[in-house]
DNA sequence: TGACCAATGGCCCGTCCGGGGGATGTTCTC
DNA sequence: GAGAACATCCCCCGGACGGGCCATTGGTCA
């Protein structure tokens, strides 16, 4: 009985190669997806084995349709696929219910031996397999270890993503319940650790790393 | 004689898959080059028809790769491959020399088609496909006619991405050559066309039109 | 030619921001 | 239980910032 695949990405470029390659290596390609809601919904309907899932879809994105079809008691199991190894993403990715990711730069072997592992999974062998990536990740997004694994404390957090939505420092402060000069002092922290003199060049490196988003 | 192609894509699940659809098309894939340096080193060596080139490559980007190509007076042709229709980035591709762009979410049927295209294009068709492309691009990013072509003065953008490379008032107004009020007047103007009511607002408003680039 | 606008600049003012002190309490870890 | 982070707050100060009002110089276009 072939392994029975789900391919979700919004590119039907890849989408087709995808198909054309695990076809050719004895897969049952049952279904294509090109966003993340139609991902769960034939995911629901066609109860593949596997689903590869891109992470950046429109509608919704890969990580969240993740979440919602391992949430459904379903044995399917999900591989992302990623351009490049993003240590956020795809901590996120995993603590959503991957059971694994593959950058795009793989071989068709290299696929193909991660969806068989993916769907001989049945025991439950992903802690131990998200373990091992999560470390993986870490070595790749973290040549020098002697950074520290969280450059913003939370509440820094807090403090920028409200700066670069568009607060003053005083709108921070009664939207967070503290003084000004609290937020001022961690927007001092935050300037110290993200190399930026005022709050225009914090929120600016904040948006390059990631820290923060546009709304 | 099969038309023969040249891969450029640094991903090699899309490359891979790319190969299959062309074969089976009945193209004569010659060759695959990650990167962009490797691109412009096959395409001189084994003298492709057609060079599907991917915009984003490491070592060099995709559209510098076909700045060389087309310099070297070889009768390759490239078709760019891109993610998403972006005007800035394929207007910049065609200047390159690009005989056309291929959005990831096409099928094997139009990518056959685009290259059978641009093999056949020995009589320069290139201009007039050109244009049509341009036109395409700015009706894709330019669902609004009404709005201005340029929201942003030259001047205004210049101070507008100083300010975004971390320069104080000040240090526009030295850079400029200009007075600290005249950097504030262009300020004001700013932030009233962009609906932002301090610096940090703005540069992050100009950063999502695309007005100002990050570094 | 007169209307309009971009670009330049001056003076003044109130507010905001960044940074310098120092202080308290909690919550961890070693 | 000592020490390190983290989070909270105070006072103070100089400079940066945003804005109001107005003026001059060039273009462009009707």
């Amino acid at each position: 009985m072939a392994i029975r695949v789900l391919l979700a990405d919004d590119h039907r470029m890849l989408r087709e190669g995808l198909r054309r390659s695990l076809s050719e290596e004895g897969f049952d390609v049952v279904g294509e997806a090109d966003n993340g809601e139609q991902a769960v919904r034939l995911a629901a309907e066609l109860t593949p084995d596997v689903v590869l899932m891109d992470v950046t879809m429109p509608e919704m994105d890969g990580v969240e349709a993740t979440r919602i079809i391992r949430g459904s008691s379903t044995r399917t199991r999900i591989l992302m696929l990623t351009m490049h190894a993003d240590k956020d993403v795809l901590a996120e990715a995993i603590r959503a219910g991957a059971s694994g990711y593959l950058v795009k730069d793989c071989s068709t072997e290299e696929v193909a031996e991660a969806v068989r592992m993916a769907a001989s999974g049945d025991t439950d062998l992903s802690p131990h397999l998200a373990a091992s990536m999560l470390d993986e990740v870490r070595r790749l997004e973290r040549p020098d270890p002697t950074e520290e694994d969280r450059v913003i404390t939370k509440r820094e957090e807090e403090v920028l993503q409200r700066i670069a939505d568009g607060c003053s420092t005083s709108e921070v402060a009664s939207q967070l319940y503290i003084s000004q000069k609290t937020v001022k002092n961690h927007l001092a922290s935050i300037y110290q650790k993200l190399d930026a003199r005022d709050r225009t060049q914090a929120v600016l490196q904040a948006v390059r790393m990631g820290i923060v988003h546009l709304s």
